[in-house]
DNA sequence: CTGAAAGCGCTAACAG
DNA sequence: CTGTTAGCGCTTTCAG
C-alpha cells in the first residue's frame, strides 16, 4: 500500500475519469452519475485515498482548524475547557491546535501569527488584557474570529464566552450570610483580572445588600495556591472577628486551607471558606471545599461553536454568551449561632 | 491594512522583483544580493506579510505540525505531558494539534486519518494496545513517525518514551520494606495496561528479593479514583495483617484514601500507602501522598524531539527513551516497629 | 544573482 | 453529467 501518497489524479486515472469529476464524486456534490460516483468512491477506498487538506485549504481558504491560545493548559480551568472545545471542534470536523502563552505578550503574538500563517479559522484566547493596544488592534484587523474567555474592555470587537461571575460571587455571599456570617473577607486576584474582579464585586455587592454585615475586607494577591497562602496568612495575622472568607478561585482557596492549617486553625470550625470553580480537587481536598461551580467544558464547546459559525459568515458581529453557575455545598463552611 | 491577505507576489511586485527572488530573500537562502534582500524584507514587514503555510506545506510536504492523540487531556498525566510537548514543538517551530480518543478505537482512527489528511509530520499516542492489528498495521505503513507512551508489543515499529516503571515499582517496595512492612498489597490496573503492569511487576519482584516478606496480594480494577476506592474497599474487607499498599497510580491512591476514610481507617496510622505519578494533587490531598514521581513534562518534550528528528530523516529507525523516576516521601507511610 | 516556468494537490467556473 | 481550463500561494529547478 502506498504510504498515504495517493492523490486525486491517481484516483481519477484508475477510475477512468477526470480529476474534477473525481473531486465532485468524493465531495458528494451534485452532478455525478451514481454509477461513476460509486466507481470513484470504490477506487478511493480501495487505494486508501486521503485528501490532502493542505491543498484543499489552499484553494478553499478554509483550514478546518481553530486555535486555542491560553496561558497554560495545566490550569484545570483550561484543561476542562480545552476538552470541551476539542470535542465540539472534532464534531464539526475541525482540529484544535494548542498554544500556551504563559500570558507573555511576545509569546502570545508569536503564537497568534503562527496560527494566522496556518490560516486557522478562529482562535479562542483567555484574555487580551495583558497585551498592548497595537497588538490587540492587529488581532482585530486580522479578520479572524476571536472569542475571549474574559470580559474585555468596552467596545471590544471580539466575541466572549463567560460564566456569570458576579452572580457567582453573589451566590457565595448569600450563602455565607444565610449561615450567619457577618464579618467576612475576600481573597481576590490582582486588579485587572476581570473574571476574578467580577466575582469579588458580586460578593461585595451582595453582602452590602444584606445590610447587617460589616464591609468585607478585601485582600489582593496572585491567583494561585501560593497567592492564596500568602493572603490567608496575612489575614490570620489580624482577623478582627472575621468568620468566613471567599476565595475568588479554588487555587486561592487551596492555598488558604494550607495557611489555616499551618496556623493551627481549622476549617470550618474556626473559619469558613468558599471557593470558585469547582475544580476536581475541590472534592478531594480536606475539608472538601464548598465552591461555586463553573461549566468549563461547556464554555469551551460554546466558544468553538461561535467560532465555527462566524468562520462561515464573513464579517459576522461578535457574539456573547454567559453561562450560569451554581453553588456546590461541601464541608468548608459552618453556621454561626 | 490588508486583513492578512498579503501574498508573496504582492511583496515581489512592490519590491520590484520576481516572486522567486522574493521567496529566496524571505527564506534567507543564498543567492540574493544583500541590497535586494533588505528591500524585500522591508516591504514584507511594512505590509505585514505572513507566508501562507498551507501553500508552503503543499509544496514542501512539511506541515510543521505534530499530533497529540491521547485518551483525555484531563488526565493530569497527559496534561503535563501535553505542556512539555507543546513547549518543545513551539521551540522547534511546530504546532501541536490535540485529539482526545477516550481510548475508543473508532475515534482514535478517525483522528489518526484526520491528522494524516493534514499531513502532520508525526504523532504522539499514549497506546496502541486497544486497537486491532489491522489498524496498527495501517498506522505503521502510513510512514508517519509515531511515538508511543506505553510499552508496545515486541517488534513494534514505533518509537517509545517511557518512565522506568519497573524501577519505580521497586523503589516503592524497597521503601516500604525499609519501613518494616512485611505484608503488603498492590492496587493494580487492569491487565494489559503495560505501564501499570510494569509498576506492579517491579514492586512484586523487589519484595520477593527482600525475602522475609509475604507474597503481596494483588487486586485489579479500573485505574481511576473510583477503581481505587473499590479495590481498597474490598481489601479492607479482609486485611489479614496487611500494613501497606502500593497503588500503581495516584488516582487509584486517591480513591484508596477515601475508601480508608469511609471505613474509619487512618492513613498512615492504620495502613501505609504509596502512589505513582506525583500528580499535583498528591501534595494537597490529606494525608499528603508519598509517591513515585514521573517526569511528565520531560516525557512530552522528548516525544516531540524524537518526532521532529525523524520527520527530517526519511525511514529513520524507531528510538526508545526511558526516563528515571524518584520517590517523593510525604506523609502517607509510617514505620512498623 | 535573478527571472521564467513548472507544479505541489485540489477546487471551481465554464463549456461541451 | 463530465471534461477543460485556471488557478490558490508558494518553492524550486533551470536558464540567462
Amino acid at each position: 500500500m502506498a504510504t498515504i501518497r495517493v492523490t486525486l489524479s491517481e484516483i481519477a486515472r484508475v477510475a477512468g475519469v477526470d480529476v474534477s469529476t473525481a473531486s465532485r464524486a468524493l465531495n458528494a456534490r451534485y452532478g455525478v452519475r451514481k454509477e461513476v460516483r460509486d466507481r470513484v468512491l470504490g477506487v478511493a477506498s480501495r487505494l486508501g485515498y486521503r485528501p490532502n487538506l493542505l491543498a484543499r485549504g489552499l484553494i478553499t481558504g478554509r483550514s478546518q482548524t481553530i486555535g486555542l491560545l491560553i496561558s497554560d493548559i495545566r490550569n484545570p480551568f483550561f484543561t476542562d475547557l480545552a476538552r470541551g472545545a476539542e470535542d465540539a471542534a472534532s464534531a464539526a470536523g475541525y482540529d484544535l491546535v494548542l498554544c500556551n502563552s504563559d500570558l507573555d505578550p511576545d509569546k502570545h503574538m508569536k503564537y497568534f501569527w503562527s496560527l494566522m500563517a496556518k490560516r486557522v479559522e478562529g482562535v479562542i484566547m483567555n484574555s487580551v488584557a495583558f497585551l498592548n493596544r497595537e497588538d490587540v488592534r492587529q488581532m482585530a484587523e486580522s479578520g479572524t474570529p476571536i472569542v475571549l474567555l474574559n470580559r474585555p474592555p468596552a467596545r471590544s470587537p471580539f466575541s466572549t464566552v463567560l460564566s456569570d461571575n458576579v452572580g457567582g460571587g453573589a451566590l457565595a455571599a448569600e450563602y455565607l450570610v444565610r449561615l450567619g456570617h457577618r464579618r467576612m473577607a475576600v481573597l481576590a486576584g490582582p486588579r485587572g483580572q476581570t473574571n476574578l474582579d467580577d466575582r469579588a464585586a458580586g460578593f461585595l455587592r451582595a453582602v452590602q445588600a444584606a445590610r447587617n454585615c460589616a464591609e468585607p475586607l478585601v485582600l489582593r494577591g496572585i491567583y494561585s495556591a501560593t497567592g492564596g497562602h500568602a493572603m490567608m496568612h496575612k489575614l490570620i495575622g489580624s482577623l478582627n472577628g472575621i468568620t468566613a472568607v471567599f476565595a475568588t478561585n479554588d487555587a486561592i482557596a487551596f492555598g488558604a486551607i494550607r495557611a489555616a492549617l499551618d496556623a493551627g486553625l481549622h476549617i470550618p470550625e474556626d473559619i469558613s471558606l468558599v471557593g470558585f470553580d469547582d475544580v476536581e480537587m475541590a472534592a478531594i481536598v480536606h475539608p472538601p471545599l464548598t465552591t461555586v461551580r463553573q461549566f468549563r467544558y461547556e464554555l469551551g464547546a460554546a466558544a468553538v461553536e461561535i467560532l465555527i459559525r462566524q468562520a462561515g459568515s464573513k464579517g459576522a458581529l461578535p457574539e456573547h454568551r454567559k453561562f450560569g453557575v451554581e453553588l456546590v455545598e461541601r464541608m468548608s463552611c459552618r453556621a454561626i449561632d
